[in-house]
DNA sequence: AATGAATGAGGTTTCATTCAT
DNA sequence: AATGAATGAAACCTCATTCAT
């Protein structure tokens, strides 16, 4: 995740990708600074070379520039989906619920320290909602509007729909891969009748 | 909440009581016992007297025996819900959003608690799934059959249907009342327009 | 010289005592609180449990709560002086200077930090020329005005002339028991003629 | 100061430099060699390019050969005042009182470093006792024996006066300049009197 | 000569836990 | 039962020094 990122040392890069695994695995608190260390393959001393404090090391891993770092590759990975034409709605949101799932379970890590963590950091909270929220929200709204267009979408707010949807589907995926990885559901099927309800709650009903 | 439960001494309840704030407010790992015995004042020793250790201090917090002294304080809640009789669906899950919205003002710190910690402590993970999914669960079913039986619900699993309603309301209300408490939705228009799609997406279609 | 101070456990005054004497040897920062710990006897845990931080031990050394502490022993010292009724003002001199010296060789270690840590903190200086120069410089004025009045000292402001005698002594036994302890001067000689010089020079001339 | 000594580079010129204003400013073992490097502009490595370690940097702002330079310096600016005639004993000191104050100002960080270094390294402190000492004392002795020639002076060993005469003035001029340089006296008037003082207890009673 | 990343010993500080009172 | 002083292991962090470039 770190690699091709500006100029860093490879020291560097191991210091944050074991710091990012370690604070995913057992929350940043629990997490010594000479674990780290070990698990990095570096002296303690060089951590703090590179990041004035335990704190500064998650905020850089969690901060505005790593949002600034990953946010295009969200939006990238999310314009994929964005930028394809879907002959239907449900089959956009098909395929924006597997595109989530993919990136979900690549960055689950980052992902899981943002869950953990965010609570405790009020700042670091508005940040991350402004930045990516604004960011892609649009894109989605376009989105929306597309299918109310083509008639497809009852005529509501794009973000009631938006978030309601969002809030089903992300709570969903985090729910199943960041905060209950080993529960076992029956994936496919139940993404499917979630899609059902969801597009069938959204849907222009055509007899009505 | 430690009020009225068991045999506990003031002073036990006046620990219990604050670790559970501060676990909540900061974090397990980032709260201290000598700040616990502060806010509960007692002296740092006293705790030690009647918890192991810290570890085991928050185990009881959170453990299997609190959760069956919470248990119930659920059951019941939810069963004043259950127990009425609901003309539609739709009154049925707005009443139900009403009273979980209640139940977790009322439990936020326990709940942050539980959302931060649980993923540190895997056997207690399944116990809180086992023990709150098998009380609740099968209360929740019969409601669903029960509106299966008057033709108001889509014929369909009702784990299913509880799922997606589930995972749709209760991360919205985790999303909205524990992890950005701050945030500003407008609550009753955008619960409504919810409770619409959702009830949309597992109502009968009338024409169909 | 912290034995029957207070309230203080066995410990602490051992930790004041340890650190008193590091300080004045090494200087602060070159004194470890782990040395300090092993001089007193304790743990290196102790000394934070009563002092918040290696600063705060030194600023309870050498604070105004200390020097209130002194300061009265300090003016109880002197007032052994003045409350005495000497026939000449060189007899007064004579008596002041024997007494310092006293003082000083009994509290070698903590004037030793004084000198050495007062330059790098600031509000500290102010706090000790006030609280000692205040207490002690009206006492001195009365003894001044006190052989003016006799005809044996020349008319001029008191404090001119303390400063210039002060100067003169404190500094001259400053340099020889605490910056050059080792350097071996004929002190009763030496200190004879300096009287001589500062009582000529301050004396009332018969003949003029 | 550091300017046209010997063969120094620029570098080594400014890490002198900025060693001696830190050192100066916050003592030595408060100071990091790191922060040296920022302040002379150069990288931490090259500081130990040129000195073996940290307290040679300090032996060699301090050392004999640093007093070698600085001594003749001294001399050369004292013999300033020494190779003058005075008409009197009072003009001599008042010209020397002036001289040292200049010298003390221009120099008050190498000074306050002795000042708070000199108590830790013994071998360093007499080394410049004898040599500054031994230089200067004999040109002194001179003048002493000068004036004293002249009958201005009353007949004593010229050591016992010029210590009497150097501990008033000098520890005059650094208590004011050195330790206490923001406490505010009224310069002129406050030597004068010294200086009426000190010369009225050295002067020859006329009468007698 | 100069750099600055890396080191690791050691510094200060925190904290869960024990124990005499 | 309750206290709170004492502990010591371990946490975070600093820094003089080394070394590959």
């Amino acid at each position: 995740m770190f690699k091709d990122d500006q100029h860093l040392t490879e020291k560097q890069k191991g210091i944050l990708a074991a710091a990012t695994e370690l604070f995913a695995e057992k929350g940043y608190a629990a997490t010594s600074t000479s674990e780290i260390a070990k698990k990095a393959g570096v002296a303690e001393g060089t951590i703090f070379r590179h990041y004035k404090s335990k704190k500064d090391l998650l905020l850089t891993i969690v901060s505005p520039t790593m949002i600034k770092v990953i946010s295009p590759m969200v939006k990238k990975d999310i314009n994929k989906v964005l930028d394809k034409e879907y002959d239907t709605f449900q089959d956009f949101l098909r395929a924006m619920i597997a595109n989530r799932i993919t990136f979900v379970k690549k960055n689950t890590s980052l992902l899981r320290i943002f869950i953990q963590e965010l609570p405790f950091h009020e700042e670091l909270k508005k940040q991350v909602i402004e930045q990516i929220g604004k960011d892609v929200l649009e894109r989605l709204r376009e989105v929306i509007r597309h299918y109310q267009g083509k008639g497809q979408i009852i005529e509501m707010h794009p973000d009631t729909i938006i978030r309601v949807a969002a809030a089903s589907t992300l709570s969903y995926i985090l729910a199943k891969y960041v905060v209950f990885p080993e529960v076992d559901w029956d994936e496919e099927a139940e993404i499917e009748r979630m899609i059902q309800i969801l597009s069938d709650g959204i849907a222009v009903k055509n007899s009505d």
